[in-house]
DNA sequence: TCAATATAGTTTCCTAGTCAATTAACGAGG
DNA sequence: CCTCGTTAATTGACTAGGAAACTATATTGA
């Protein structure tokens, strides 16, 4: 006989729901911007910086949760679409300061839509009450979890 | 005057929630199983072989939402790991077919283990009402986005 | 029967992250 | 005032996935 010990169903965990879901949001949110030729890291670097730059790198880095590595390079690409611009510090010469061009900051409310069609496609198939639910289990969910990076994928 | 259209708050959607709350239990989970040196695809493959091996790479990444090209290579190392065993069909010498060893079967038990108390952690705040509500609506989510393929990350 | 097409799996090239080492500049204590 | 430790950002080596080209084999139909 095999030694087939109990092994729980992976879909009694909530955290499988979650992820497909999750994940199906994101690739067809991924999918829209595309059209724009724009990635989902640059769209969160693009929106975190609008209506608050110039920011420096280490506070992108911190409130999108990726390494300074990342920020980087993510930067180097949106510098290479002309989004953004990069600035030396003018008090600290270790430091820059990333900011959005008007090319960049034309974008953002255009892609802002595209975020809240995705969410509409997605959610809207839910009685209002239930979305506030969710919406609801969620965020208190991330608060008691402590969770704050803004999520990329 | 700068030229700030309106953009709704990304904390709007919903799925900026999903993705946060999906992306902290992941993170968690994958450290969880760092500590047996596997990563989360890979603890994937093996979950879908167990109690079904052997099963061809396609079938493979059909049902992991991941590309062959994926499956060759993440099946690759989990032979390196002798977690699984690659053999080829006697009926059509392109196919092959993937198997746990004893090894890996004997590890699936484990590792079903973490998941669940990775769950617990993170779902167990919530009351069992509460809990079996977003169960629902993720999963009625899933149904109604004909959402398949078990979500790796 | 054999040429055209389809299929299974692998490989190559590309993108996009991480971690760790590196470089440059700041700042505090002797 | 200058050295030591810290901090900001970049870079290199590595991991992991996707798309498409490629190889080998199977199937179909003229």
């Amino acid at each position: 006989m095999s030694s087939t010990r109990p092994v729980s169903d992976i879909t009694a965990h909530i955290g499988f729901w979650l992820r497909m879901v999750s994940n199906h949001v994101s690739h067809a949110f991924a999918a829209r911007l595309a059209d724009r030729e724009v990635t989902v890291a640059e769209w969160c670097l693009m929106r975190v910086l609008y209506g608050r730059d110039p920011l420096p790198p280490s506070r992108l880095a911190e409130e999108m949760g990726l390494s300074r590595g990342a920020i980087t390079r993510l930067a180097d690409r949106l510098i290479a679409k002309s989004m953004i611009l990069r600035e030396a510090s003018t008090v600290d010469r270790r430091a820059q300061t990333l900011a959005l061009t008007d090319r960049g900051r034309a974008l953002v409310p255009d892609l802002a839509a595209l975020a809240d069609r995705n969410d509409a496609e997605f959610f809207e198939c839910l009685p209002p009450r239930e979305r506030e639910t969710l919406k609801r289990l969620l965020k208190s969910l991330a608060q008691r979890g402590h969770m704050t990076a803004i999520p990329i994928e």
